[in-house]
DNA sequence: GCGTCCGTACTCGGATAATCTCTGTCCGAGTTGCCGAGG
DNA sequence: CCTCGGCAACTCGGACAGAGATTATCCGAGTACGGACGC
């Protein structure tokens, strides 16, 4: 038995969004060229990258040479934009009340007067604390960790793909 | 589609924790108690407490009279060590490092040397402080959001299944 | 030579199975307390 | 009256199904580019 642990499209669109912020949001660049690059899977990629793009943080262009691209500037993407895109914002804790149950089901409306439950408090605070860490890092802050050997090495594959403008007879 | 959120063993599993404390160490309290105290399926609730037991949180007695206590003061249990417990302290997010993977598989061992991945940093440093966070709640904390009633009502309801040296012809 | 039309290739997008964790339930092993018999 | 043995009931503990979400895959709708045709 593992543990919780949030779906791993958060890393695969974490990755591709800092290969976009590399192309800017002039050049759309195809889910397929972003999956064929990391090595994962083409058909769930694009779909984790259609949530993305159903949340306003990328935008899809379709077509030939299509492809998605930064909805935004980068700095304004944070990694907590790209979990809520992904898990859907609900709270890790979903307070049932089991305090107001049982036994105390007759008293429910008096013991919520008496103030909200102390475990959903703590576990919303910490919760917050997450979110707050989260959203202080942006796309731009992830790409300065990129060496520029690969920054290169993508730069190279993804023009292969897109040949726009030069070269072959 | 929902979210991703921590078993609601949790939250059953801290209410009970507060009971506890009620009781001290000294009052073994069955499962099967709690669980209509609250409502709860008790077989399972059995087993949520079983892995508190096997993390050293609570001490199982078994026999007649037996029961769960709590097994160190309510002021050293904390929800971090409640978490900790039922969800294997198993990071929340998982780096598979698919920046070596695909095209940069030959320079894996470059790549790792020019620093860890932000991504990973991040996301680690997120769940540090959520972790923190919930490491400043004990259960004394919690007992404290208790309304007198509710604790009166729990004292009578838990001691009129342990008749405990008294009435009865 | 230029504009228009059409075909093709490529893209995204949603609908469809397989796998795994979490949820819930059941029954067995072990221990304690109680009751009765014996000294 | 005290001690010992057996019984019964209750407890925890782990093994066994079901539901839901995540993971993974496939095929269809739509769009932009490229070339061919007609003027």
């Amino acid at each position: 038995m593992l543990s919780m642990q949030l779906p791993n499209g958060v890393e695969w669109t974490a990755h591709c969004l800092v290969v976009l912020e590399q192309f800017g949001s002039t050049q759309p660049v195809p889910s397929a060229a972003l999956a064929e690059a990391y090595g994962l899977s083409p058909t769930y990629l694009n779909k984790h990258l259609q949530k993305l793009a159903a949340n306003g943080l990328v935008t899809s262009t379709p077509g030939q040479a299509g492809g998605f691209a930064l909805a935004r500037p980068a700095q304004e993407i944070t990694l907590a934009d790209v979990v809520d895109a992904l898990d859907g914002r609900g709270p890790i804790f979903r307070c049932t009340e089991i305090r107001c149950q049982g036994l105390f089901k007759e008293r429910s409306a008096e013991i919520k007067a008496s103030g909200p439950c102390r475990i959903a408090s703590a576990m919303r605070q910490a919760e917050d604390a997450w979110r707050s860490s989260l959203s202080q890092v942006s796309i731009t802050d992830l790409a300065a960790g990129v060496d520029a050997h690969s920054r290169q090495q993508l730069s190279e594959f993804i023009d292969r793909k897109h040949p726009e403008g030069e070269h072959q007879p």
